[in-house]
RNA sequence: GCCCGGAUGGCGGAAUCGGCAGACGCGGAGGCCUCAAAAGUCUUUACUCGAAAGGGUGUGUGGGUUCAACUCCCACUCCGGGCACCA
């Protein structure tokens, strides 16, 4: 596309000035109100591509628009740069990944202030700077002491493919790497946890205060997993003494146990276990044991047809509801690491269970009526209890209550909580990460190291091996080392930081990074906190969002972070992905699509302008051959901007006429459509607006009646001031043009809409015949009841229209409806 | 299987409350400008019957509520996403 003016240049140079002034640099004790947004910080792989585009495009209208409205806009950035994909890429490559990161990182600073992105880069933060490692550090000393870091014994999920463990939540449903996509196995290692399941209420509770979109707080409840049950015992029937503790969530089922489960990891198995069922029950502990959990759940998947595996202990248990022995089976199916490891099963209850009992033959007892014509098998709806002794005609409410009570009197029942949610697995055997600052004692066991020789850095000269042995393990010197409370031989841990630490905290940092020994002052941090507005992707819903909600409220807590919110960010935006293909746009599909060449057309304003204009910003974009068009589109609009600021042709008047007074008002009407679109992410229907108010200007300026100059000044002016936020450099640019030594278009103050200009003094009122639209008249807004249904009669296409036919009856919803019924 | 979200012209999408369906843009068609093209500009563009005036139909499908439904209710189809032995 030709250009009538050098975009490059211009771009250039509205970058180059708003980092030599420091334009969106702003400071602790700004008097203004304040206003903090931020994206989520990227993990550093070079430049940004599409997706990065979108991103920022998003995050830099609100900084600017909220500039605008006269706050003090805390708009940082920074860089996620511990993980994976450096060390690894370094491995391949023979360097080191501090090397690899850092031009990743400079790739990607760059390619975001050639967006015209604009952040206090003061304020920058990146995970494996030194000061940043010391903070983290610090912190997990204070989670240690507090007991919030424990160490433990479990079995943890191993990706052979990253050579390392893996937190649940980084492994997929079907039981491969989030990451690699291989096959996670289970190993037993001593690890390093958070005691983040301590919080699980909390985080479960906080859920409701937060303006987040609903299907990310609904994936946050269901990874929480609260469920409310009993715990009580079977005791086996050749010995009362003992018992089998189980948790259910249906204790109103009880009439309707047919056999109990007991997890192959269950201690008690071998207790349970007859010598005449040994072979086949360590055969599939055996087995249970050692399968990965892809494996566990493809050979038993419940209820739907695939085979559940179990074998029969030989022993029996005592229902306490009906004083019946029912059968002790070990089975895959139950998990040793929820609940007590066992349970009740109530094949007519439960849909696992069901399958279960079918294939084994087992008993089937409804307990609860089902509806009519209700076909499944198990059923678990409310219903009249039935087969039920004393809970008889209860339904499924009154019926729990009443079972719990029975089960603390006869059973040692109480009343239990139980969580999905498991503790968060923090230590990760590789090299590019935050060092974990403990060292192992002989004498002491674990010992913190002092806060003073924070922080603990890992060597240079690490060989990055790939042996599954955490890198720094096998580097002498770094791991010998004096135990700090009595100066004898220690080992360090060589296990790093989980980087979901990192950017547990980041967002603090932020607000503070001035303070020197300090990671943050709280009293600064909370005049920032919470952050008014994050932007990130939704891949994050569950993981870094949880992780972040629950790490500042253990700092608030532990007294480290100010208590001003216990939430870290009040409004959660998750935009759209970019997809090409079908498929989501990412590195490592190879499928990305460059900003680049785009800067050299339309220009990052262009590029901008698409991204607010396609769609709504939540919703995904399908990058298509049209895509092209629709870009060039907008570089077109911008085009028609600048040109208009141009207005060599207009035929400029002195006189204040109809067409004049026309213009003001759509200036103004527009002015509410576009705040209007700012304050609730519709970007796309405030650029529609913006460009019909372009088409209207253009029109009127160039008709014959020409332009009333002052009125022109006004269009002018505002259409800048709107369109400052989305085409940041352009506006500048022609801003400067229109007034040369006024503050830039950017400090203006958003514009804001004359009342009187807004309000219609006519509008369309539509009159129907039998619900379809017969006339269409012009009417004041205010008119009555009455007037109305004068002036829809009195029109002459519905006298004629209605001939012969009478009105039975006439609806009349002034000033926007007549509706006559004949 | 369960839980969310969605379905509107050739395309992206618009329509605070139940009250003018299709704003705005892309694409298409035609005109102007030009030696020609590009750029620009003007007109037109849901489908359909009609020469026109004018009429009919239309927001995934089928029902319902209402004077009136893209919007509310019920059932279903398809698409996208999440969860999936958590007892």
């Amino acid at each position: 596309m030709a250009r009538s003016f050098d975009v490059a240049a211009v771009e250039a140079k509205w970058q180059a000035r708003w980092l030599d002034d420091g334009t969106y640099e702003v400071d602790n004790d700004d008097p203004r109100e304040r206003y903090y947004s931020m994206s989520m910080y990227p993990y550093p792989s070079g430049a940004a591509h599409m997706g990065h585009v979108r991103n920022y495009t998003f995050g830099d209208l609100i900084v600017r628009y909220q500039t605008m409205r006269g706050k003090a806009v805390l708009s940082p950035f920074g860089f996620d740069s511990f993980g994976l994909p450096a060390e690894n890429a370094a491995i391949k490559a023979g360097s080191h990944p501090r090397i690899f990161t850092e031009e990743r990182i400079k790739e990607l600073k760059s390619s975001v202030i050639r967006l015209g992105a604009v952040f206090d880069w003061r304020r920058e933060v990146r995970s494996h700077d030194p000061q940043f490692i010391k903070y983290s550090q610090t912190f997990f000393l204070a989670l240690l002491e507090a007991g919030l870091a424990y160490r433990a014994e479990a079995p943890v999920n191993w990706c052979p493919g990253c050579m390392t463990v893996l937190a649940n939540e980084q492994v997929n449903p079907d039981g491969t790497c989030d990451r690699s996509g291989d096959l996670v196995i289970r190993k037993n290692l001593e690890q390093w946890f958070f005691k983040i399941t301590d919080y699980a209420d909390e985080l479960l509770y906080d859920l409701d205060t937060l303006d987040w979109p609903e299907r990310v707080k609904i994936m946050q409840r269901n990874w929480i997993g609260r469920s409310e049950g009993v715990e009580f015992d079977l005791p086996f029937a050749s010995d009362p003494s003992k018992a089998l503790r189980v948790f259910t969530t249906r204790p109103d089922t009880g009439f309707g146990v047919t056999y109990a489960v007991i997890a192959p990891e269950h201690p008690l198995v071998g207790d349970f276990t007859t010598n005449a069922e040994r072979a086949s029950v360590n055969e599939l502990v055996e087995r249970a044991t050692s399968l990965s959990d892809l494996e566990r759940m493809t050979t038993s998947d419940a209820g739907v047809g695939l085979e559940k595996r179990g074998v029969f202990t030989g022993s029996f248990v005592i229902n306490p509801f009906n004083d019946e022995q029912v059968p002790v089976y070990v089975a895959d199916y139950v998990l040793g690491t929820y609940g007590t490891g066992a349970i009740m099963a109530v094949p007519g209850e439960d849909d696992r269970d069901f399958a279960f009992a079918t294939v084994y033959g087992l008993p089937i007892v409804r307990t609860t009526q089902p509806p009519d014509g209700f076909a499944g098998g198990a059923y678990s709806g409310d219903g009249r209890h039935i087969n039920s002794g004393f809970l008889d005609g209860l339904n499924v409410k009154e019926a729990k209550v009443k079972a719990a009570e029975f089960l603390a009197d006869r059973a040692h029942g109480v009343n239990k909580v139980n969580y999905r949610l498991r503790d968060w697995l923090v230590s990760r055997q590789r090299f590019w990460g935050c060092p974990i600052p403990v060292v192992y004692c002989d004498t002491h066991g674990i010992v913190a190291v002092p806060l003073d020789q924070l922080p603990v850095l890992a060597p240079d000269d690490v060989t990055m091996n790939t042996s599954g042995q955490s890198p720094l393990a096998t580097h002498e010197g770094f791991r010998n080392t004096t135990c700090p409370i009595d100066g004898g031989p220690a080992r360090r841990e060589a296990d790093t930081m989980d980087t979901f630490t990192d950017s547990s905290w980041y967002f603090l940092r932020y607000c503070d990074p001035f303070t020197e020994g300090q990671a943050f002052d709280p009293v600064e941090v909370a005049k920032w906190m919470p952050v008014d507005q994050y932007i990130g992707g939704i891949e994050h819903a569950i993981l870094h969002l949880l992780y972040a909600r629950f790490f500042l409220k253990a700092l608030i807590d532990l007294g480290i972070a100010p208590g001003v919110a216990r939430e870290p960010f009040t409004r959660l935006f998750t935009q759209g992905i970019i997809r090409l293909d079908g498929t989501r746009m990412s590195k490592s599909k190879g499928n990305l699509v460059s900003p680049e060449a785009y800067y050299e057309t339309v220009g990052a304003d262009g590029l901008r302008l698409f991204h607010l204009f396609v769609g709504p910003p939540a919703d995904n974009v399908d990058w298509v051959d049209q895509t092209e068009e629709l870009i060039e589109g907008a570089g077109r609009f911008i085009e028609r901007v600048y040109r208009l600021m141009n207005y060599d042709d207009v035929n400029f008047h002195e006189d204040f006429g109809d067409a004049d007074l026309a213009v003001r008002q759509a200036i103004h009407r527009t002015i509410v459509r576009v705040t209007h679109g700012m304050e609730r992410w519709s970007y796309n229907t405030a650029v529609a607006a913006i460009m019909e108010l372009v088409n209207t200007v253009s029109k009127w300026a160039r008709s014959e009646h020409g332009a009333h100059r002052p009125t022109m000044d006004e269009a002018l002016d505002t259409l800048l001031m709107l369109l400052a936020p989305m085409t940041p450099h352009v506006t500048a640019e022609l801003w400067e043009r229109r007034h040369p030594g006024v503050p830039s278009v950017h400090h203006q103050s958003w514009p804001e809409a004359d009342a009187a200009l807004v309000k219609q003094e006519m509008t369309t009122m539509v009159v129907e015949i039998n619900g379809k639209v017969r006339a269409r008249l012009q009417v004041s807004p205010e008119i009555s009841e009455d007037d109305a249904r004068t002036a829809a009669m009195a029109s002459p296409t519905i006298q004629q229209a209605l001939s012969e036919r009478s009105p039975q009856r006439v609806v009349v919803r002034p000033p926007r409806l007549v509706n006559i019924i004949v």
